[in-house]
DNA sequence: CGCTCGGTTGATTCGCTTCAAGCCTTGTGG
DNA sequence: CCACAAGGCTTGAAGCGAATCAACCGAGCG
């Protein structure tokens, strides 16, 4: 694969952190180099095993992923959700292994960065290592703000959830204000809120007879933003992205 | 100050990433180095504001410290509880500022980096910088933990909350498997639990009558410690601490 | 065709919240 | 030195939100 090619697939990556800091045509060419290929995964595949030697990193070109544990009451939870755009297990390049499981939520496209040229990388440029430390600490605000889930009643933790993902497909080009694809079951969405599935169909009917949002069939249509982001409380402050020009 | 007095104030934080991975004695040098003082703060002090531009980062050297958020119900959420030897704020590094806010929850002791000391020690010595990235990363691993606690019930939460404070207060010398010290209301564990403060009180009380822990004035006494970690599902690996030898 | 998976709905139960009252300790000002 | 206020803790009774148990529907598919 050339490095014109890479350059191609990291533009969601790109597109991305181009939103929270600058970023030269040298250092987005830098980042290419530690691009050695990209894989397909089927859904519902597991991508990485719990406490698995991890060699290399994944950059997320399409679909969606889940970061998932088992429970000790034997429910899954999931702990987060990536879209494209994001880079993956860069937990891996320090940590060496995960304490979780990372599965494909649906078809999904994978860019490999060998952690032996993502060292180099970050050794030589340090604001490259700056910047994909900067968007680790971007997945560690996301994790704050499912913490503050605890909080939240079931229409609040679902409607948290759609803002979030609607905020952050939208800087990709993956949702616009009305709606956006997201191939979840209601039983992804109980496991990553930590309601019953029967509760999470019940609340979303409730949220549909109101006009606030219907999600079916991979979709999801958004009837009132503010509305739902009300209930959601949410604000987009902690996900670190800079306001563009106009 | 001078620079040994800087290398006895950062032990805790050494001692803690020595767990996790190797420091050369230069490089324990090279982190104090970027320490400029050290400060005080009292009981339920706000010591970072939301939003406010940060130039320095903060290393706790003793005392407990809370990031916490108001949800638009009006309530507390604590998102995390920092130990000595806890390196805050390194967001602030690369984020500029929080989203959320840091108070301390007891009388508190920091030593203050400022960030152009940071930078420079991080961008001539790749080495420390991923031990900081790593840093981050235990705490991003640390929330996710946190999100987990979605699935637990009220003794699971506060039996895991425990769990977690026992194992990161041991490495630091802070506790032993029978007892530490934990200056929190009851109140307070209710905002990090996410529970009314009559339902933590209730589940103390239950925990308290069958032996497990006793949290009182302060206190925590582990009556059965692996009683206590069945309850909290609480598995030790996601703190990335490398088993000591023997 | 029948099986499986995802979704839907009703009846009942349960964990936690809410509301309310009261206790103990600490600190403080008359 | 005592009165009293305030914060932290405790307990009871009632209500509510989500879980549980159970049944059924519809689409896709081997």
């Amino acid at each position: 694969m050339t490095n014109d090619t890479n350059i191609a697939v990291i533009a969601p990556l790109v597109d991305r952190l181009r939103r929270s800091d600058t970023l030269s045509d040298q250092e987005v060419a830098a980042l290419a180099t530690t691009i050695s290929g990209t894989r397909d995964h089927a859904n519902r595949t597991v991508i990485v095993r719990p406490h698995e030697p991890l060699d290399r990193s994944l950059l997320l070109l399409d679909g969606f992923i889940a970061r998932q544990t088992e429970l000790s009451n034997g429910r899954r939870q999931i702990l987060a959700i990536h879209v494209p755009g994001d880079f993956l297990d860069l937990h891996g390049l320090l940590l060496k292994s995960l304490d979780h499981e990372v599965m494909a939520l649906s078809q999904a496209r994978l860019a490999e960065a060998p952690h032996d040229g993502l060292r180099t990388v970050t050794t030589e440029q340090p604001h490259l290592a700056r910047l994909l430390w900067f968007s680790t600490m971007v997945d560690a605000a996301i994790h704050r703000e499912w913490i503050a889930s605890l909080g939240r009643t079931a229409a609040g933790r679902i409607a948290h959830l759609f803002c979030e993902l609607q905020t952050r497909l939208e800087v990709v080009g993956r949702a616009d204000e009305r709606e956006y694809a997201l191939p979840l079951t209601q039983v992804d969405l109980a496991d990553a809120t930590a309601l019953t599935p029967v509760h999470v169909n019940r609340t979303l009917r409730h949220l549909r007879e109101n006009g606030i949002v219907d999600f079916r069939s991979g979709q999801v249509v958004i009837g009132d933003l503010n509305a739902l982001r009300r209930i959601a409380g949410f604000n987009p402050d902690y996900l670190y992205l800079r306001q563009l020009p106009r």
